[in-house]
DNA sequence: GGATGATATAAGCATATTAGAATATTATTA
DNA sequence: TAATAATATTCTAATATGCTTATATCATCC
């Protein structure tokens, strides 16, 4: 098993869950901080920054302080757009 | 959340494990039966029973019988194709 | 119909994920 | 520097996953 296919079923995994793809979808029109996200998914500030933190570790998103908040963005937008746009027309 | 949301997420989460990974590109070379893959990936039969299940329930895969044995098969290769091909070339 | 080969299912245990509550950290502002 | 805003971390309980072992099912061949 090479370290690539390890590292792509990570980026799966990190994907796998509703609020993470909730919040990758979000992130495609723009970057966004902390609350927005939260705010956005009515989620807990605690859980929107766990899963933030998967997204990061799996080399999704990446963030920048940006004053006293933090913001979030995708890595590789393109990337995501185009998965997410194969995805769409599969047929079930 | 659509319910569409809930699939894609459900798609990435089957994909997200590293033997079921591996499963879907053996696949991706043509069907296969379960005796085929466990000799392929080395897991256990009732395993790689389990994890074709995952991938079934999920859309990814279907199966025919062929005489005493079961072939699977990738339920839209063109899609899973085109999903590795975009992260094969993702930027880290 | 019984034996065999191929696959599926069930039970059980270990580990991982998830979410909430509480607390800690860091940056800004007064 | 104290207070506050924004975010992260820790702890915990609940739930989900993954794997092994054992057993069940189903088709084929005799």
């Amino acid at each position: 098993m090479q370290e690539d296919d390890r590292q792509i079923a990570a980026f799966f995994r990190a994907l796998g869950h509703p609020t993470r793809l909730m919040i990758v979808k979000g992130l495609l029109e723009g970057r966004r901080c902390v609350g927005e996200v939260e705010g956005l998914l009515h989620i807990s500030q605690a859980n929107t920054s766990q899963h933030l933190n998967v997204l990061k570790a799996n080399g999704i998103v990446d963030c920048v302080r940006e004053g006293s908040s933090r913001c979030y963005f995708l890595k590789d937008p393109e990337c995501v757009q185009k998965i997410l746009g194969v995805l769409a027309q599969r047929k079930g």
